[in-house]
RNA sequence: GUCCCCGUCGUCUAGUGGUUAGGACACCGCCCUUUCACGGCGGCAACACGGGUUCGAUUCCCGUCGGGGAUGCCA
């Protein structure tokens, strides 16, 4: 048997909008491959639509990619042999192969403009015909006449001559045989009238050029296939292989839009996915490590079970809360450094410092505030959109004014007692120039119930309320602890003043 | 309209010619507890429908229905 080839795979967007979920999904199940099969990951950028591409949507592709962390071995800013890699520059090579079409007779000119086109359709249309596609009215013009036509000047494309009978078939990787009649197969435009080719010669004659073993794209593209391998055939070039991904749908299963939500994976960056999540979400959508594997998976992870074998068939509906879970998983397994790192960030959006004149018990500079803060938050950071709720307090006294959980759990004689006591209790048996541990809250408060002979949550809740401002938060004594002693009581009398 | 594809809990999915049809998200209980979260335990919930083939179909075939895609000088 021949030795299989190395797997050379692309991902080829146009620059037309931003990355989004589709775009991605379909670009990391290529990278993925690539790493499993230590093959090459290339990134082509498909930007022969003049009228659509844009500088932004380019860079904002390759931030996507970036940020996802799919890194591509050819392609733009990393180069490589088979370049270059942006279609726009690639024209004569296009030209080229075109010409050679030309001359064996599979291309031919058609004249027909676009409005030509658009009025023959209504013709057929109001005939109460169906418009079946381009019906090769230059197909059979006289080369004379057409080089005619072409001296005059008159604007023209390039089509590729198709059969007209027999079909089209290949082997899917994900859905086994496809097969198409050609007789539903048009001639479609290979060359349009701008001096670019289209997608779909574009596309053949670089993925060829480039040597990519195999094509794996959405489900979109199946139609775009036969015509495809008809240009291969004409160029008489050995087909690639095709593998096609299921679409993603929305969740009423329609086809994934703006009205759904995000869309574009910098709009899921903003809302506090990190790219692990994103990523590790994006490849269960379609494929599944199989039984009853763990689906919150490392990149490594990804890569090692990652098989095209098990990509799925039908397509699947886009799951905002299973993103949102696999997200909070990515956080919780983070290590400490990263975990830091990444509520480092969000304190930096806030302009949030730990006050330099307070004494922490424990904490002394910035870092170590904060390493203790995630330490005593533990599992309840696994979001960096509720992180600003869940630590404004240890920051600022501000943070915890307003809040609508003030007049349940701390107004009335009951609460205002237990904070006014809690405090009493608090300043009587702690020193105040000492930094204190969360033991020594404990110790006073656990005394100060009992001495009343009430439930300790009887003065827990007011003041958890009092402190943070919220009727959820960490252990308590751990919050009295890095607020400080000073800060707590201020808080606990201010608390029971306001109500 | 035509062509192509898809169809297992609400969602993502595993799986098989004979299984108590498994897991995850969501949801609902209980436990833990200082609230929340985490964790633990348990629950709800699926083979779209109708015909075949077969001793036996969720699994194979056909049809129906449902959904998606394509039908561009967009990609």
């Amino acid at each position: 048997m021949n030795a299989p080839k190395p797997v050379r795979v692309r991902f080829a967007p146009s620059p037309t909008g931003y990355l989004h979920v589709g775009g991605a999904r379909t670009a990391l199940f290529n990278w993925l491959y690539a790493r499993s099969q230590k093959g090459t990951f290339i990134l082509r950028i498909e930007d022969t639509d003049q009228e659509r591409s844009t500088q932004e949507s380019y860079q904002a592709i390759l931030d996507g990619m970036n940020w996802l962390g799919m890194d591509w071995d050819e392609g733009p800013g990393r180069g490589g042999d088979f370049g270059p890699y942006l279609q726009s520059e690639r024209l004569p090579i296009y030209r080229e192969h075109l010409e050679k079409l030309a001359t064996e007779g599979h291309a031919y000119r058609c004249f027909c403009s676009p409005e030509d086109l658009a009025a023959r359709e209504k013709a057929v249309t109001d005939a109460g015909g169906q418009w079946e596609g381009y019906d090769g009215k230059c197909r059979d013009l006289d080369p004379a006449e057409a080089s005619k036509l072409e001296a005059e000047g008159k604007p023209f494309a390039w089509r590729l001559r198709t059969p007209t009978d027999g079909s089209t078939f290949w082997y899917d990787i994900v859905v086994d045989k496809r097969e198409f009649q050609n007789e539903v197969l048009v001639d479609r435009v290979i060359f349009k009238a701008d001096g670019f080719p289209t997608y779909q010669f574009a596309c053949v004659v670089d993925d060829h050029l480039m040597g990519i073993t195999h094509v794996l794209r959405g489900d979109d593209h199946v139609s775009n296939t036969p015509f495809q391998i008809l240009i291969y055939q004409a160029l008489g070039w050995n087909l690639p292989k095709f593998g096609h991904m299921p679409m993603i749908l929305g969740p009423d299963r329609k086809r994934l839009s703006k009205r759904h939500g995000a869309t574009s994976v910098q709009e899921f960056q903003k809302q506090g996915i990190i790219p692990e999540a994103m990523m590790n979400y994006l490849a269960l959508l379609g494929w599944s490590p199989g039984g009853n594997a763990d689906e919150v998976m490392t990149r490594e992870a990804l890569i090692k079970k990652f098989s095209l074998k098990k990509v799925n068939s039908s397509p699947g509906a886009f799951d905002y809360d299973k993103l949102a879970h696999i997200n909070s998983e990515q956080i919780k397994r983070k290590s400490p450094e990263e975990r830091h790192a990444l509520a480092a960030g969000v304190l930096a959006e806030h302009g949030w410092r730990m006050d330099p004149e307070w004494k922490i018990h424990n904490a002394t500079d910035s870092d170590t505030y904060l390493a203790r803060i995630l330490k005593t938050l533990g599992n309840r950071f696994s979001s960096l959109i509720t992180l600003p709720e869940q630590i404004g307090f240890f920051y600022t006294d501000d943070h915890w004014r307003d809040d609508e959980a003030w007049p349940s759990a701390v107004q009335g004689p009951e609460n205002v007692q237990a904070l006014t006591a809690l405090a009493d209790a608090l300043e009587a048996e702690l020193d105040m120039d000492q930094p204190q541990p969360a033991e020594a809250f404990e110790n006073v408060t656990r005394a100060l119930a009992g001495k009343l002979e009430i439930k300790a949550g009887a003065l827990i809740h007011p003041s958890r309320v009092a402190l943070t401002g919220q009727l959820r938060s960490a252990g308590i004594f751990e919050v009295m602890e890095l607020v400080g002693l000073r800060r707590s009581l201020a808080r606990l009398r201010r608390a029971a003043s306001l109500s």
